[in-house]
DNA sequence: CGCACCTTTGAGCTCGGTCAAGGGGCGTGG
DNA sequence: CCACGCCCCTTGACCGAGCTCAAAGGTGCG
C-alpha cells in the first residue's frame, strides 16, 4: 500500500540494504508492499525506551540516534544511524520492550512493518531469516569491541576512534577537510565514549591547536584524518 | 553419528537448549545425530581469537572463558558461561574469523557442528533461525547494558554486578552463603569489570571486613547477596 | 536584542591505576 | 611428609587522568 508513494530510486536503494540482500525481486517487493511510512520531525522520536517492540524500522532519510538511559538519568549514546540502516530489529526477537530510544537527530523518514508481518516472512524466507542473523552478529562484534574499548583505553582514543566511525558513515569532503554532516554536540560525543563534555571540549580544543581538525557549534572538520589514526591506532610518537 | 554416545540426561537436557527450543522432536533428533563431540582439558581453547569461524559448539560440561585480546596483549573477559551454552554462534553470520578465544576453565566437553550443516538445518526451519535470531538479540542487550555500566558506574558497582551476574548462572548454596561455583581469580573478575587486579582485592578485602563476602584463593562466597544488591542498584545508604 | 543553548577554560580534587614489597595456599618432587 | 616454588592475593604509597564545579564567552534563532 505504501510502495506506490516509494520512488523508483528509493526502491533500488531498499533492494541494496542488509536486511533484503540476496533475496529475490518478487519477495522483496512484497515486503516493500506491505511497509508504512513515518515521517518524524528534529527532536521527537520513533520509539521510547520501554515501549512495546511491536514495529521493525528502516530509515529511509535523516539521522537517528540510539539512546539509552541510566536509571539515574544519564544518557548514553549507542549509536547514531543514517539512511538505510535497520533499526528496532530487537522486535524481532520476541523483545518485549525497546531497550533504547530512537530519537531524531534530523527531520527523518523512516519506513516500518509490525513485527508479526515480517515475521511472518521470515518463516517463508531462510534468506531474510539470514539476513536478521547477520545483522545481529554485526551489533554483537560491534559492542563487544566497544566494551573492550571501553575498559582498556583512554579517553583520547576512544574520542579518535568515535570520531572516525562517524565520519565514515557519514562524512562529507569540503575544501579544509572531512566534515562530519551532522549536528553533533560535545555532549553527545562524551555519551558515546563514556566520558564528560568538559573532556571532550579539552580534548577537540587541543586537537584543533595541534592543527588536527576544526571545530564549532556542532560542526567538526577533520583537516587531517591520519593525525586522528595515529591517535586511534596506537602508532608512533604520542604513546605515553 | 555422535548420538550413541550421549547419555539419554544429555539428550534430555539438550532438547530443552535455547537454540533446540519449540523444534519438532525428529529435528531435534537429526541435528543431535550429525553433532561431533569434543572434550578439551582445562586451560586449553576450543578455539582462537582469529582462527576462521567454521564450528559453532554447545557446552555440555565444564566452564568457558570468552576472552578478546586487544593489540597491545591486555586481556578481556567478555563472558564465562557454563553448560547448554552456545559459543562460536558468530560462525552462523558468516563470520570469518571467531573475534574471541573461548579458554576452558575447567576441563570441558562440547558439542560441536560445521557451520555449513548448521546452516542447512536453518534454510529447512525457521524456527531454528528464530532462535538463533533471540539468542544473538540477547548478546546485543547484554552487551548494550554492560557498555552503558562502563561508561556511566564506578567500579565498586560494576563488580557487584559481575559477582551477582556469575552468582546466578553458576550459584552454589553452602552453609555459609553462596558459593561462586567456578575458579575465577582476581584478575579475571578485573578483566570483566574493566579494572586492575589491585582494586578488585581492595574491594573484596572492604566487602569481607563488613561481612558480605567471605573470600579466598579463586574462591568467593556471598553471605548477604542484598548487600551487593543494595551496592549494584543504588538503593539507600551508599549512595555518594 | 535577548534568550537559550552550546562551548571553553580554570582550579581543585578524587577515584582508581601503577609500582613495590611481602604473605599465603597448594601442588610437586625429593 | 616436608619443603620448595609457583601462583594468587594483600596492602601501602604515590600520582595522574579525568571528573566536578564554577564562571564566562559564543552563536544562532525568535
Amino acid at each position: 500500500m505504501a510502495l506506490q508513494k516509494l520512488s523508483p530510486t528509493v526502491i533500488e536503494g531498499l533492494t541494496q540494504i542488509p536486511l533484503l540482500k540476496d533475496l529475490p525481486a518478487d519477495l522483496i517487493a512484497s515486503i516493500l508492499n506491505v511497509a508504512q511510512r513515518r515521517a518524524v520531525e528534529e527532536g521527537s522520536a520513533f520509539f521510547f525506551q520501554g515501549d512495546p517492540a511491536e514495529k521493525v524500522y528502516v530509515l529511509l532519510e535523516g539521522r537517528v540516534k540510539l539512546f539509552q538511559l541510566t536509571p539515574d538519568g544519564q544518557q548514553v549514546l549507542l549509536r547514531v544511524i543514517g539512511p538505510w540502516s535497520l533499526f528496532g530489529a530487537i522486535a524481532l526477537a520476541h523483545g518485549e520492550f525497546y531497550p533504547v530510544t530512537a530519537q531524531t537527530a534530523q527531520n527523518s523518514t523512516a519506513l516500518y512493518w509490525p513485527v508479526s508481518v515480517l515475521m511472518g516472512f521470515i518463516n517463508k524466507s531462510p534468506q531474510l531469516a539470514m539476513n536478521a542473523l547477520q545483522i545481529m552478529a554485526g551489533h554483537v562484534q560491534e559492542f563487544q569491541d566497544r566494551f573492550r574499548e571501553l575498559a582498556t583505553e583512554r579517553v583520547e582514543r576512544r574520542l579518535a576512534r568515535a570520531i572516525l566511525r562517524l565520519t565514515s558513515q557519514t562524512g562529507k569532503k569540503v575544501p579544509e577537510g572531512i566534515l562530519l554532516n551532522l549536528p553533533i554536540t560535545r555532549q553527545d560525543l562524551a555519551e558515546m565514549t563514556g566520558t564528560t563534555l568538559y573532556t571532550v571540549s579539552r580534548i577537540l580544543s587541543q586537537w584543533e591547536s595541534q592543527g588536527l581538525i576544526q571545530s564549532g557549534r556542532e560542526k567538526i572538520i577533520i583537516c587531517f584524518p591520519h593525525g586522528l589514526v595515529n591517535i586511534a591506532e596506537d602508532l608512533p610518537a604520542r604513546q605515553t
